[in-house]
RNA sequence: GCCCAGAUGGUGGAAUUGGUAGACACGAGGGACUUAAAAUCCCUUGACCAUUACCGGUCGUACGGGUUCGAGUCCCGUUCCGGGCACCA
């Protein structure tokens, strides 16, 4: 009997020795080159592990051991985003604590992910909602709230800086990241009282509280952050979103946009995410001008990137929320416009965004345009978004779509700009073309400025000139990036570290850190409507005592309300990175020594529907700790890596209706049928298991099927993977019937990692056939290893090196499907050429130690090693082993393969030519002919074109 | 609407980046072993044509053009699918 793969018994033996030996554990190690292999980590939700999150953790998995075998002191981390939405719901309804949920969660993950044999450091396990790891969210807040952001000098600055230039100058020439622009000379800021000065610095602070309108999902009972909500409801649950104007902590995301666009190019991130991010960034360059209102001594500004087209405007236009509004509407005018108001208060943010109607109303007011001095109309509407930009337009109909739109449906003059165009139908946006009429003569008759004859580009950079020269305006960039909002509503977070003494809000003092989540009965509002942690009753700050005390006594002078906000999901996960480098430490978030030799995450790997969140507020994140002096790395993560989402393979079974009966597929056409969703473990390459499915239900007990060929075979379809269509498979079966090795392999097989594709069990035979070929290499008839000292032959070193050349290449490439190939191909190889060499079979042990690790250990280990295969050394190749003494090419006449020849490797391109001439099967082919050309490359290709005589 | 990435057998996917398209695997068909099943092994498998057999031929990488001795790969246009952004001035 041969011996068998048993891959229970070796996969269970070799979890226990890594465990018991440690070995994967790393320490910083100076005379070793670092690599950092981070996976996004999990939320551990209710529903446990599906086939999804392994795809990641095993493309990184080994991609680790790979690095380690090559000499890399390799840290691979993990542990658990453990805050969050799912276990707070799951507490209200059922009133268990989330902490118990979340721990059970984790406890499963744990156990799920042990199964599969990954590499990680556990000893380095961090979890969002442990105190010693939110110490540092907390503290890495308060240091936000405490700095500014100097725009000169692009840097994060503590706050003092900003109080000793506001004492000197107030805010004159102050040049910083701010909410909006305030007026103050130094006397009035000296002048101020505490609470006033405090709200000054909150314009100005990274981590502020802000008065700012908010996505508020009432049903959620919280705000969300702009990447929480899409369409206008919420990601979590899908509940309608509305705009609300609420005190919130905010971060100033904003100041940092520049950095933020600038650092994408100095990472290996995929082309589409990082345009994704340039979307989300959206930097838009342009100017700022200043328009007077006609009879009034106010005016206003508006933001354009078009400002070639001064000459072009029309009429002008304000969002309904501009404070404006009032001023510009005069008294014949102001019903109409209350009433249109009230109708734009009356639409959700989601109807808005949906139907762009064209609604707008006439101010009664006009403005003076600072180039012409024509009076153009000031109208009101919602198509202007009071959030970007100044909440203020110039419309030029004429090279704008929308304000094109509006002109032609409130009849306003159309004037175009543009050589040629024609916009009689719609509207020439393009920023191409010979600037024309700029300006009128009939109209301005005076101006000694012209931009005819230039190309827009041109006449936009001269505008910005002229504008800036005759101070009507700033050259200005813009960018939609919004501050996050930071603040929610929730119990289940990270507590604030603050406390209000006569609402100014304070910093509980750093060495008092962290303040724990009090414990709490109910985890909904209160019944007054404050947010969970209001039901806290040990919740107050003894300032004198400094600590935690109960609420009943607060009094003015050292005991004060604590902060009842929690802070959002991307708190926690924002600088995870770096604890992992320094996980236990608790003077620090890391030490200097750890990230210094750790720096940075060389390989990042995880779902690209993080991109406009957890990847941006993390990159800013690491930006605030660098300009800190903690984080020695401006970018977070050097390469990135998006594996696709595994969809769901459905399968279908058909019934005929008002029957029991089911129809197989290719006769489903014969019958009126109703798809039936079948679960689809029940389901084998499509092939209906009928026993099983009567089983299933008891409604089919006593189904009745219609067979082809004795088979009955389902229907499938690509869907989302979901319980309610049965389609979701729990790695933890594959497991158990193929082995983590297979399970391993197969995911990789399945396709490249980036490629989003279905979940289909129908190839898995084929990896663990693969695998058993592979054991029985090793073995002969009786059981005993068969691998001998014997030399290898020169075919055999082939099949090794190349196999090492491609899995080395390819394992770098990211490409683990092909590698895969290669291995099987290799295995073939060997086994035919009956194979058996020590020095062949190790290093083909080693290299498929990555893919799959078990099995490559307990061979390893019968091969006489005591020491782990995870730090036997990669083999090189040699190409001379590769080098083939003769190449069989195709002879190609004018571009078509006509027969196969035999070169010397080393021939040269005449040479080869020649040999082609003279070859016997070429004569028919030249006959008649005369050569025209003639192209060889060594190795590749051999052609000759050919005319006739 | 704008931006990004794609389209290759019955299926998942290869193709050294311009050099014999379809590696590898699944599925399917045929065969061997077996009382039988499982497991294992061998052969066939892009389409069409030709053929007793051998040797062959034509067409083929979403569609239409182009560059080239030669195009899945490069260029122009079209269609379709996926992702992102979206009254962003």
């Amino acid at each position: 009997m041969a011996k068998e793969y048993n891959f229970q018994e070796i996969e269970q033996k070799w979890h226990q020795l890594w465990t018991a030996n440690e070995t994967y554990k790393v320490t910083e190690d100076k005379n070793k080159q670092k690599f950092y292999v981070l996976n996004m980590f999990p939320y551990p939700s209710g529903a446990g592990l599906h086939v999804g999150h392994p795809l990641g953790y095993i493309a990184s998995d080994i991609y680790s051991r790979y690095k380690r075998q090559k000499g890399f002191n390799v840290l691979n981390p993990m542990g658990y985003d453990s805050y969050g939405l799912p276990a707070e719901q799951y507490a209200i309804q059922t009133g268990q604590h989330p902490e118990k949920t979340t721990f059970q969660n984790i406890d499963r993950y744990r156990e799920q992910l042990d199964k599969i044999g990954f590499c990680f450091d556990w000893s380095r396990e961090v979890r969002t909602c442990d105190p010693g790891y939110y110490h540092w969210t907390q503290w890495a807040f308060q240091k936000m709230f405490a700095s500014f952001y100097c725009l000169k000098c692009q840097k994060a600055q503590p706050i003092e800086e900003l109080i000793n230039y506001l004492n000197e100058h107030g805010t004159e020439g102050l040049n910083v990241a701010q909410s909006e622009e305030l007026h103050i000379t130094a006397e009035e800021w000296k002048a101020m009282n505490e609470k006033e000065q405090s709200d000054v610095l909150m314009n100005y602070r990274i981590a502020f509280l802000g008065e700012t309108m908010v996505n508020w999902c009432p049903k959620l009972g919280t705000v969300l952050a702009n990447d929480e909500v899409v369409d206008g409801v919420s990601v979590r649950g899908g509940y309608p979103v509305e705009q609300k104007k609420m005190r919130q902590w905010c971060l100033r995301v904003s100041a940092y946009a520049q950095r933020l666009l600038d650092g994408l190019d100095t990472i290996e991130w995929s082309d589409s995410i990082k345009e994704t991010q340039r979307n989300w960034i959206g930097r838009s360059e342009g100017a700022e001008i200043e328009f007077k209102i006609a009879d009034s001594d106010k005016s206003f500004t508006i933001f354009t990137t078009r400002a070639d087209t001064m000459f072009g405007v029309t009429f002008m236009v304000l969002a309904p929320e501009n404070e404006l509004v009032q001023t510009v509407t005069t008294p014949e005018n102001k019903a109409e416009v209350e009433k249109y108001l009230t109708y734009v208060k009356g639409r959700t943010e989601r109807e808005r965004q949906i139907d762009h109607k064209i609604t707008g109303v006439f101010s009664g007011s006009y403005a003076i345009n600072p180039f012409t001095g024509e009076k153009n109309p000031i109208w009101i509407s919602e198509y202007v978004l009071a959030g970007y930009g100044t909440g203020a337009i110039m419309a030029v109909p004429a090279h704008d779509s929308r304000d094109y739109a509006f002109a032609k449906h409130f009849g306003l003059p159309i004037i175009p700009l543009i050589e040629g165009a024609d916009i009689s139908e719609e509207s020439y946006d393009a920023k191409e073309g010979i600037v024309t009429n700029s300006p009128r003569k009939d109209v301005t008759p005076y101006i000694d400025f012209s931009l005819n004859g230039l190309t827009v580009k041109e006449a936009i950079a001269a505008t910005k000139v002229y504008v800036k020269e005759h101070h009507l305006g700033r050259v200005k960039v813009n960018y939609r990036l919004r501050d996050a909002i930071f603040s929610r509503q929730r119990y289940w977070g990270e507590p604030f570290p603050v406390y209000y003494k006569n609402d100014i809000p304070q910093m509980i003092p750093e060495d008092c850190l962290p303040i724990e989540l009090p414990q709490v009965e109910k985890f909904l509002p209160t019944e007054t409507g404050e947010p969970p942690l209001g039901n806290a009753q040990i919740w107050a700050w003894d300032e004198v005592n400094r600590k935690i005390v109960d609420k009943n006594l607060i009094d003015n002078k050292n005991v004060f309300p604590i902060e009842l906000y929690t802070m959002p999901g991307f708190a926690g996960s924002s600088a995870y990175y770096l604890r992992y480098m320094d996980p236990r430490n608790d003077k620090a978030l890391v030490s200097k020594e750890a990230d210094e030799y750790w720096q940075n995450v060389d390989l990042y790997v995880g779902g690209s529907e993080h991109a406009t969140g957890h990847l941006i507020y993390s990159r800013f994140w690491n930006k605030f700790l660098y300009d800190l002096g903690v984080s020695c790395k401006e970018e977070p993560f050097q390469k990135l890596i998006n594996q696709g989402m595994i969809q769901g393979r459905s399968n279908f079974v058909y019934r005929v209706k008002d029957t029991n009966t089911f129809v197989s597929l290719g006769m489903k056409n014969e019958y009126d049928v109703t798809p039936i969703h079948v679960d689809v473990n029940i389901v084998k390459n499509d092939v209906l298991d009928i026993d099983a499915f009567k089983a299933w239900r008891p409604e089919y007990e006593t189904a009745e099927f219609i067979l082809e060929d004795g088979k009955y075979i389902c229907g499938w379809a690509i869907e989302k993977m979901s319980k309610s269509m049965f389609n979701v498979v729990n790695p933890d079966m594959i497991v158990e019937k193929f082995g983590a090795d297979t399970l391993r392999l197969y995911e990789m097989f399945l396709g490249p990692v980036e490629q989003s594709k279905p979940w289909d069990t129908n190839g898995i035979d084929g990896c663990h056939r693969f695998l058993k070929k592979f054991w029985s290499l090793f073995w002969d008839k009786e059981g005993n290893l068969q691998v001998t000292n014997e030399e290898p032959t020169a075919e055999n070193l082939k099949s090794l090196h190349k196999v090492i050349k491609k899995v080395s290449a390819d394992i770098e490439a990211f490409s683990y499907n092909t590698s895969i190939s290669a291995l099987m191909v290799a295995c073939n190889e060997l086994s035919q050429q009956k194979c058996r060499c020590r020095q062949i079979m190790e290093p083909l042990v080693i290299i498929i130690a990555p893919f799959a690790p078990h099995i490559a250990e307990e061979l390893w280990e019968a091969l006489g090693h005591n020491t782990t295969v995870c730090d036997a050394q990669w083999p090189d190749y040699d190409e001379k082993y590769l080098v083939e003494s003769s190449v069989k090419l195709g002879v190609q006449f004018n571009g078509k393969v006509r027969f196969a020849l035999d070169f010397p490797a080393d021939a040269t391109p005449d040479q080869m030519i020649s040999m082609v001439k003279t070859a016997p099967e070429a004569q028919k082919y030249l006959e008649g002919m005369q050569i025209v050309k003639t192209i060889a490359i060594p190795g590749r290709i051999v052609n000759i074109v050919l005319k006739p005589c």
